[in-house]
RNA sequence: GCCGCUAUAGUGUAAGUGGUUAACACGCCGCCCUCUCAAGGCGGAGAGUACGGGUUCGAGCCCCGUUAGCGGUACCA
């Protein structure tokens, strides 16, 4: 068997959204174990919707996950003449026909209407074959010639069953008489889908096709394709569909943004995370390992343990918090969590400079600070956003306050004295430490009588305007003495 | 209309060839951590496997039917 070449070829609809990659990221995983060659073909045919910008928006999205292919990315639309080549070999063959029955127009609004119409006529009055089909090929090349516009139609057999083993649905089987003489280049020269992806995946060897399931019936058209140009058929697995929450389907028009690749970008997401999660939807390992590196994935996958059944991408935009699938925000938090420190802080430096909180000296004098402070933060925070955020405290004396916290632990009066003596007492510390500043703040309690919790908690919001967060001694230490000091004393305009 | 695909807790998935009280993760709820938490630890609720038949000593796994969802059926991709 010829070594594995697979491909991945989206429309340039703008940008890469989850589906697509799902389907990207299955193929090159499947090349991957193979030691195939991942192929990327834009199939930009559509010609009024493509643009550079569009193409641009894919290929970033395809960069980002770290799915670069071996081969491409090439462009379907520079192959246009390949495609009428083979429509034309087909005719000489007799394996296809002119067809001068006028186009209809149809917008695309009520195709699907017109058709079910058509098609209830139809299964009225009997199907009627279509009269040029066999009329004589002199006449055909004649009237072609003399200018008569005309598609070209394959000739598909009138009776008998197209069969093909799919790796993911198992056999399939369909009626030629339930298939159509397929229009594989329009009146107007053009060449259509079926006629091109199979031209295409022929051309560039292609020993497995690995798509979405929406392609499954139709994949009988293309088998006949394969076979009318004399090419052998390549395997197919199709994935099941990936769907919006409701169980519809997923559409960049009315889903918008949540579902591209660059928003899990720009919103904090570890592209190793997003593949992780993707690689899930539609496949399991067997057995209860869910996070796995690029590696594992790629050791444990097989399209023999691909589901059958769509998966639902459960996210949410109007919520702020939850705005994606929390299964999804939960597995960024681990890999946040568990990335090693000196691969996650330059990502994380990324964000503080797009939020206007980089300085320079994070990466010279003050690194081990600000890896310690990353390293501190990173135990809650679940997209890298959350440290430009959540985190804006450390690297910032502006930063919001909020208004629950404040009245939650800095409520009490006696607060008006207390604080601003922690401050001068850590203030008079020769060395500040966690033990130190415990020590201090925790005598200062004992003296007053009140508990340490009080001193913390509003200590806490002092210091970083929020009711959560880490231990209260290592914000501290975070902080370190000075801006410590000064926060506790300008607390008491809070109060 | 016709053809096809699918169907396990709210979501994602487990449960090789039918065999103990259907498992795990996320989410949710509670408790603990008494310095908080959206962190961590522990625990709990939640499906009897879409529905109805059948085969079998025994079915989530096999068969038939129904329903629902989805896909295709285009001179769309």
């Amino acid at each position: 068997m010829a070594s594995v070449r697979v491909r991945f070829a989206p429309s340039p609809t703008g940008y890469l959204h989850v589906g697509g990659a799902r389907t990207a990221l299955f193929n090159w995983l499947y090349a991957r174990k193979h030691g195939g060659v991942f192929i990327l073909r834009i199939e930009d045919t559509d010609l009024q919707r493509s643009s550079d910008a569009m193409v641009q928006g894919i290929l970033d999205g395809i960069h980002w996950l770290g799915l670069d292919p071996g081969e491409g990315p090439l462009f379907q639309s520079s192959f246009l003449e390949e495609h009428r080549a083979a429509a034309q070999r087909l005719i000489d063959e007799g394996k296809a026909y002119y067809d001068f029955t006028p186009k209809l127009e149809t917008d695309d609004r009520t195709v699907k209407e017109k058709m079910v119409d058509r098609l209830k006529a139809q299964a009225q009055t009997g199907k009627e074959p279509n009269p040029y089909r066999d009329i004589p090929a002199e006449e055909a090349r004649a009237r072609v010639e003399s200018g008569e516009p005309a598609a070209i139609r394959l000739k598909v057999p009138s009776s008998g069953v197209s069969r093909f083993e799919d790796m993911v649905y198992g056999p399939q089987e369909r009626d030629y008489s339930d298939i159509e003489d397929l229009v594989l280049i329009r009146s107007d020269g053009h060449p259509l889908y079926n006629l091109s992806v199979v031209v295409d995946d022929i051309q560039m060897r292609i020993t497995d096709v690995i798509r979405g399931q929406d392609h499954l019936t139709n994949t009988h058209k293309q088998v006949l394709l394969y076979q009318a140009l004399g090419a052998r058929v390549p395997r197919f697995a199709h994935l099941p569909l990936i769907f919006a929450p409701g169980r519809e389907k997923l559409s960049k028009r009315k889903h918008g943004e949540v579902v591209s690749v660059t928003t899990y970008r720009d919103r904090g997401f570890l592209p190793d995370a997003l593949v992780n999660f993707l690689a899930l939807l539609g496949w399991s390992p067997g057995g209860d390992l869910e996070i796995m590196s690029r590696n594992e994935l790629i050791e444990k996958f097989s399209l023999e343990q691909v589901n059958k059944s769509a998966a639902v991408f459960n996210f949410n935009e109007s919520d702020a918090r939850d705005w994606t699938d929390p299964k999804a925000l939960w597995m960024n938090g681990e890999y946040i969590k568990s990335t090693p420190l000196d691969q996650l802080s330059p990502m994380v430096s990324g964000f503080l400079k797009e939020a206007g909180l980089w300085r320079p000296e994070y990466e010279a004098e003050r690194s081990e600070w600000f890896g310690r402070t990353v390293d501190l933060l990173r135990a809650r925070y679940r997209t890298l956003a959350d440290f430009a955020e959540l985190g804006r405290p450390y690297f910032t004396d502006d930063f919001p306050c909020d208004p629950a916290a404040v009245k939650k632990n800095l409520k009490d009066d006696r607060l008006k004295q207390l604080l601003p003596e922690l401050a001068s007492r850590l203030e008079s510390l020769a060395e500040f430490t966690h033990e130190s500043a415990e020590a201090a703040l925790r005598s200062l309690a004992d003296e007053q009588g009140i508990k340490a919790g009080l001193l913390i908690n509003a200590a806490r919001t002092a210091l970083t305007g929020q009711s959560v967060g880490p231990g209260m001694f290592e914000i501290m230490v975070a902080l370190e003495q000075t801006r410590t000091v000064d926060r506790l004393r300008r607390a008491v305009h809070l109060l």
